[in-house]
RNA sequence: CGCGGGGUGGAGCAGUUCGGUAGCUCGCCGGGCUCAUAACCCGGAGGUCACAGGUUCAAAUCCUGUCCCCGCAA
């Protein structure tokens, strides 16, 4: 099918090249315009466009589906969109520009975690099972009828990040799939049913430790943050960030946000049992092992995170 | 020219204010103790103090410029 690809970070990739590989005609690439990234602000092509000018694909860079936007979609004449993490609403005029309208690849089993951080939610949230969805886009947030789901398991120590790249992958098959039998006409959608939970796009705060909370609500949202926006504590008036934390059912003599500097470990006290520090990072320093960043402490006691 | 922190043996840091022959906690190599050890004891290797100029009898330390890393902000 002629298929229009609507995708902005890394994410994305692999489902561009799912595709491409089931033998689709990309007939145009909708991706969010270039940013300033970085402490330069450079600007930065997104990962999919970067990958789409490099494949010769016509991208069309737009933040949101404007008259000019979707003109250019309509140009591409697609039989079917398919979108993953485009980053921007699809405005329900642009809904009917493909014949097939547009196809949702979204990181949870709908309907739960609707929105724009599923895979962090499902770990905050404990969840076991998570998985991916197709579906098509309807004006409601990622309430249309599903064609298609898988499941992926979530490990004890999986990141948002490492989650979301395994989820990436598999998911792009499920799409592929979706599309391959939306083009042969053997799918229809299902409506949505379940327990509904919403997963808003998380900021910073999000990644703020509280040592007050038990040690596996706080081993979850360190996962669950991690990479992006990361977790993170404060300590002599500095952000200290984190990476995931291993549980320690055995040291429950520590108080919230006290450290206890051993040899070969870092633990901090939470509202249960303490937690042992892997990676930590300093502001102004390099991610470093928490065993490194105690070895340099002048004053080993009486460390506290704020 | 957005704000700020930082580049010192393999790692993390101190020393820079008040220039004067490199330190701490580890790691590594060798030896010892021990039933044994990530514990302890003894010995050892390893650094042009990011780079380039300048000032000085003397620069990790003072002055100028450059490169790189990181946090915040976007």
């Amino acid at each position: 099918m002629k298929v229009l690809f609507a995708g902005t970070p890394a994410v994305a990739l692999p489902s561009l090249e799912a595709l491409r590989a089931a033998g689709h005609d990309i007939v145009a690439v909708l991706t969010r315009p270039d940013a300033h990234l970085g402490r330069k602000r450079v600007l930065t092509p997104s990962p999919v466009a970067a990958h789409a000018e490099e494949l010769g694909l016509p991208v069309i860079k737009a933040d949101k589906i404007d008259a000019e936007a979707a003109a250019a979609i309509a140009a591409a004449a697609p039989d079917v969109a398919a979108i993953v993490a485009y980053g921007a609403l699809i405005p329900e005029s642009a809904l009917k520009i493909p014949e097939h309208g547009w196809i949702n690849l979204h990181f949870s089993l709908l309907p739960a975690w609707r929105g724009a951080a599923p895979v962090q939610h499902s770990i905050i949230n404990g969840d076991e099972v998570t998985g991916a969805s197709t579906f098509l886009l309807e004006k409601g947030l990622d309430t249309g009828p599903i064609y298609g789901t898988m499941t992926e398991t979530i490990g004890a120590g999986d990141t948002s990040a490492a989650l979301l790249e395994r989820l990436s992958h598999s998911g792009a098959v499920l799409l592929a799939q979706t599309i391959d039998g939306i083009g042969a006409g053997m799918l229809s959608g299902v409506p949505q049913q379940g327990e509904i939970s919403l997963a808003p796009k998380l900021g910073l705060e999000d990644g703020h430790v509280d040592w007050e909370t038990p040690a596996l609500a706080i081993n979850r949202r360190v996962r669950g943050v991690t990479t992006e926006p990361g977790a993170w504590t404060m300590l002599a008036g500095q952000r200290f960030k984190l990476g995931p934390v291993l549980l320690r059912a055995d040291v429950t003599d520590l108080a919230p946000a006290t450290l206890r500097i051993e040899a070969k470990t870092v633990l901090v006290g939470t509202g249960s049992h303490a937690v042992e520090l892997v990676d930590v990072q300093p502001s102004g320093k390099k991610l470093m092992k928490a065993t490194d960043w105690a070895r340099g402490l002048a004053n080993k006691e009486d460390v506290v995170f704020e």
